[in-house]
DNA sequence: CTAGGACCTGACGCTAACGTCAGGTGCAAA
DNA sequence: TTTGCACCTGACGTTAGCGTCAGGTCCTAG
């Protein structure tokens, strides 16, 4: 599929995409007339890249991860970067959590006001 | 306290400290000289603008709940953001469980075959 | 064959959250 | 009083992830 599907159907745009490739997080082929060709399987790939990057990695981090997606992650290096990416994102579900907490304290003790109020 | 002693108590540097205040989160009195002086809260206060920052809330977003913060969020607009941020929060977490299961798919994915390999 | 929408390659623009000079002042110790 | 480190105000630099022209080509329907 060319360039403006695949935008369509992975939901982002086609300026993003061209940047994807010249990240080397994505691959294409060229027409005669020098236009992208992709693969069906780029929609899938393009989502998960979405996915990653709203957990807060950045598009070096994805390109270093990507012989990890694309193999599996064979080598004991790559196994240790999954590894270390997973407790990275720990490490920030937990910062998450934290914010989440002292914004209740807030909202618990303005409640706690209101009750006061009756 | 002046800008150093904070930057140091509090673990950011003196440049972001400015930047704070630059954009309202941060309040100082002058000493004579032009100075900045610090009241001791400030260091709770800068900690926990790191903790939303780690949550991906912007400075801006973080000045727009500051009343709340300071006030304990007493109009109904200010419950009202505080509920939609804690929302957000929610969903940033979700995003992070989704992106943590793709990469736990792509382990054992690889530990599997290493079992096989066994 | 032609219109015109899709695509191409630069290349500059933009925002956030600071980093990093530069050039000058405050302040506390010796 | 003289260091000399801490602090001051601009103001430009940086990075990521695209947005947005500009100026030109491809492709396909009619």
């Amino acid at each position: 599929m060319r360039i403006g599907e695949l935008a369509r159907q992975s939901g982002v745009s086609v300026r993003a995409l061209r940047y994807y490739e010249e990240q080397g997080l994505l691959e294409s082929t060229r027409t005669a007339g020098g236009q992208r060709e992709f693969e069906n399987s780029a929609v899938d790939r393009v989502r998960f890249f979405q996915t990653l990057y709203a957990a807060g990695l950045s598009s070096r981090r994805i390109a270093e991860l990507l012989p990890c997606i694309d193999t599996g992650g064979t080598t004991k290096e790559q196994q240790a970067m999954l590894q270390s990416e997973r407790e990275a994102l720990a490490h920030r579900i937990a910062e998450l959590h934290e914010a989440s907490a002292r914004l209740d304290v807030l909202i618990t003790a303005s409640n706690a006001r209101s009750l006061e109020a009756v």
